[in-house]
DNA sequence: AACAAAGTTGTACGCTCGTCCAATAACGTC
DNA sequence: GACGTTATTGGACGAGCGTACAACTTTGTT
């Protein structure tokens, strides 16, 4: 009483899609720029190589996707985190700093995809077209928390600049630990953090 | 009365690997990763495709000297802008700052370069031994400078700490305008580090 | 002038790559 | 159950890749 053997099975368009951009970063992840390969995405995907091309026009577009999914996914896991949290506009400022050094995130494999990422936003038009919608969606999340602790505060600052400081530091910082986990620890990392917000809006 | 034609010349081996590590680095500043392929740096240097595998046994030699050599050459020119100002300790840190946001600094040029750097660190031992090492130096260049101020104005701060935020803040903003040069003005980014070390040692 | 040493060339090999496209098989509809 | 639609397959194609190696050329020595 077995399935009568199939040879593929026909998916919702928009689910394979999504598989397929799943699968690229895990390939991503594991191999760096040598997992960006129509052939190894393929069969991370369990599909045949003829594919990414139905669903995809060219191997920079799947990834142009892949970096908007996966920095959307990132920055709406932050805020959740943030917004779920209670206590003051300090407090949950300090929420936003720890979800910024979870684990998930200084991992040297997600800079592995991120390297990638940047390699063709130097090459690639379309590629510098997300880089410049979701680094700005990172932006307003850091300055949206900094200026809800700088109107409850009453501190006049300028919060623009106070979240730029911090977004560079934490990327420095983030670069840095992924490249090589033992030159400091992640509560010095967020520490510097702190170091620089409460600098800022003593 | 010309000369008489040769197929080609010999060439000292210490010149011949410097110009070797030089063609690469002008390929990989060109083209980013496309740009590391043995024929690429063989044409852009004038010899042959076999010459490079006599000089270096892997293409990841090449590169891991190539990092090397690039990344002293940077360290050096920050060294000596700054040895050979004169001012207080806090004047020469000024000049530091300015030297880490110098035009040859801030080219998305160099970002290419770096970001196939940081690729093979995530992948190769040895180039996680070089990123080690010249990160190092980058590290002590900032602490050495901003030490001298904390003994000149008598101020007590944990100038390793200090540098490792300065550092952090610089690749974050350094990263951010090659990507982007449009995000924020130079000006704009030396203000902040201005910002960092003057918080801290106030 | 002859010779040895070694820097340099050029090519052949096997592999992987991205793209293209005709054939195939699954699925919804009648 | 037959049919049309289309998601999916799988191989062909030309190009570029890193490596290896034998042949060639230059150079210095005798």
């Amino acid at each position: 009483m077995t399935d009568k053997p199939r040879k593929f099975r026909r998916v919702d368009p928009d689910v394979r899609r999504e598989s397929l951009i799943d699968a690229a970063l895990r390939c991503l992840a594991r191999e760096g720029h040598d997992g960006l390969s129509v052939r190894r995405i393929a069969a991370e995907a369990g599909v045949s190589v003829g594919l990414i091309n139905h669903y995809f026009p060219s191997i920079d577009m799947l990834v142009a996707d892949a970096y908007e999914t996966l920095a959307t996914n990132i920055a709406d896991r932050m805020v959740k985190a943030v917004e779920q949290a209670e206590g003051t506009p300090r407090e949950r400022l300090a929420r936003l700093i720890e979800a910024c050094f979870a684990p998930e995130i200084m991992d040297p494999a997600l800079l592995k995809v991120w390297v990638v990422f940047w390699g063709m936003i130097l090459h690639s038009p379309e590629m510098r077209i997300v880089q410049q919608r979701t680094n700005g969606r990172f932006c307003n999340v850091y300055e949206r928390f900094l200026r809800d602790v700088a109107e409850a505060e009453d501190k006049r600052v300028d919060t623009t600049l106070l979240a730029r400081g911090l977004s560079a530091m934490h990327d420095g910082l983030w670069l840095e630990f992924c490249l090589n986990p033992d030159s400091f620890k992640v509560e010095d990392g967020m520490a510097l953090c702190h170091a620089w917000v409460d600098a800022k809006l003593a």
